[in-house]
DNA sequence: TGATTATATAGAAATTTGTCTATTTGTCAA
DNA sequence: TTGACAAATAGACAAATTTCTATATAATCA
């Protein structure tokens, strides 16, 4: 799974895609459920999710005929803190990231 | 200064602007040197500016007929933060960054 | 003042993106 | 096996974005 800071940017440059992301932040739902609650085509979260799904933002699990989709904050975690060593290295917030993550 | 996420996200959501942002990380540079080193023309370097500018995302210091840009790394560790903040709650490092800020 | 230089703004063309409808694929149940 | 349902894919269209050239604005210098 290839992790860019431009693919990454790319995939949550969009309110619903952030919309989508805050809705299965810390659980799983399936396609029509949040075709539900986002309120736009099936077709239309089915492409976002694909955006979401190649960087690597979310984890999917299929079961019978519905696909239940995830936040991969793992991944969110490592590209913010990607971001924040690329772009803000002499931050005090950026040095305490890399202590906690070289620990 | 409005720093949201989505307008973060789509100011960084670009392989230019990155590559600009990275040039000024770390100095200050005008627009003529980063039009130099980046290869585009001189209004596209401009309006890709006016978008860091418009998301906090850089410093602007103005001297005669020139004006220097460079990267506003606190507001991005910021935004960076947000973002983790929202979309990576449960998360060891947010969790530790957020420790650091309410420090 | 007039010429030159640095940057910003305006406007146009090409590309990319977000959305939709229609269709396909895959799974389950009767 | 047939029908129904869930999700993905294809294709079209409108809106947004990126880039350019031309022009405007502002500062400096002869």
């Amino acid at each position: 799974m290839k992790l860019s800071p431009v693919l990454f940017a790319k995939a949550i440059a969009d309110e619903t895609r952030q919309n989508i992301m805050k809705l299965v932040c810390c659980k799983w739902l399936s396609v029509s459920e949040i075709v539900e609650k986002v309120g736009y085509s099936q077709p239309t979260i089915s492409h976002h999710l694909a955006i979401l799904r190649d960087a690597g933002l979310v984890n999917i699990r299929e079961e019978g005929k519905q696909t239940f989709y995830s936040l991969n904050q793992e991944n969110i975690a490592v590209c913010c803190g990607q971001l924040m060593i690329k772009f803000a290295p002499e931050n005090k917030v950026t040095e305490a990231i890399v202590k906690v993550v070289n620990a």
